[in-house]
RNA sequence: GGGCUAACGCGAUACG
């Protein structure tokens, strides 16, 4: 059973919840943890119809299978729905106060986010992660500033920053360019150690890199141990975005073409952000076969359907050519819905 | 064996 709990958990997290069910209908005695991890699963891939049903069908619920499901809301931003059963929950801690926080949040409620927080702060309700979640907020809805200062109270009140935390708050440096305070971001997660993680490497690499300091974006992106597919993108879009901003400017394109063949060599699948990085740099240094070959090629040698941003790209390039027809019979044909 | 928070995507009242 024991098993099982694990093969659901798995399945869950590469989205394939019918196996997951399948996994869990052909386990005999059935047990909280295989019910939580069944709502869980369901959860996370946004389906709350069913995570309800498991809710309500299991025998008896913990801590766990509550704050599941109130997560479960959260994410699919039920804001009601999630509160009600966050109120009725007999288990409150702090997982489920910040499950309650984030429902706030993906509900485009920061205020009533933020008031929460602060009365989880005066309860003793909050943990680091709780900090986290306003610190990410405030990033993601472009409230930059409000995301820096919450990291420097945190600070204050000598609260470890973990690798969370610093993505997020670089997040927010790198949109306003804030380089000192990014600079001693990077001292500080040197310090704790938390450059090990390919995730925070790579929030400094795109964090220098919007920061126009390419030549630290890449100084760290080639320190790096372990990189993953955001990695690779951040660096090729570092330089995309370089170039993009000194017209006639091709010195990006032979790092671009290196790093794309490279990541390829090493056994990564480019995805759709690496391949529009890729034929706008070709596009835009006036390379256009180039970056219709990658267009045309690159559904076919790699796991990657071509997007509407990739389809704009080609427009944009054979109207620049001229060639008007192609750019409207594109268009017209193209499998993703113009905007 | 199960629960909270995070990073790549040109731009965005429209042109480049």
């Amino acid at each position: 059973a024991i098993l099982g709990t694990s093969l659901i958990s798995t399945y869950a997290a590469w989205s394939r919840l019918t196996d997951a069910r399948h996994i869990f209908s052909s386990i005999q005695g059935h047990d909280v943890v295989s019910w939580t991890s069944m709502i869980a699963g369901y959860a996370a891939n946004r389906d709350v119809e069913n995570a309800k049903l498991h809710f309500d069908r299991m025998p008896q619920r913990d801590a766990i299978s509550w704050t599941s499901m109130i997560s479960g809301y959260a994410q699919a931003g039920y804001l009601q729905q999630c509160r009600s059963l966050f109120l009725a929950s007999p288990h409150r801690d702090s997982v489920s106060y910040n499950a309650m926080s984030q429902a706030y949040v993906v509900s485009g409620n920061l205020d009533q986010a933020r008031t929460f927080f602060e009365e989880m702060c005066s309860d003793g309700h909050h943990n680091s992660a709780s900090w986290n979640t306003m610190i990410a907020a405030y990033a993601q809805a472009g409230h930059s500033h409000e995301s820096m200062t919450m990291f420097r109270r945190m600070d204050l009140e000598g609260i470890p920053a973990d690798s969370i935390t610093v993505i997020s708050v670089l997040d927010a440096c790198a949109s306003v360019a804030a380089l000192d305070l990014g600079k001693s971001i990077h001292a500080e997660a040197t310090d704790r150690r938390l450059l090990c993680d390919a995730g925070v490497a790579t929030q400094l690499v795109d964090m220098y890199a919007k920061c126009g300091e390419l030549h630290d974006a890449r100084c760290i992106f080639d320190s790096m141990h372990e990189r993953n597919l955001l990695t690779w993108n951040t660096m090729i879009a570092a330089y995309h975005n370089h170039g993009r901003n000194r017209r006639g400017c091709t010195g990006g394109l032979d790092h671009i073409l290196g790093l794309f063949l490279a990541m390829v060599a090493e056994g990564y699948e480019p995805s759709d952000v690496t391949l529009l990085s890729v034929i706008s740099s070709f596009s835009h240094a006036g390379m256009f076969e180039q970056s219709i070959h990658y267009f045309v090629s690159s559904p076919v040698d790699f796991a990657v359907a071509m997007k509407l941003d990739h389809y704009q790209c080609m427009i944009d390039l054979f109207s620049r050519l001229g060639e008007l027809g192609y750019a409207e019979e594109l268009i017209e044909r193209m499998p993703v819905e113009p905007d």
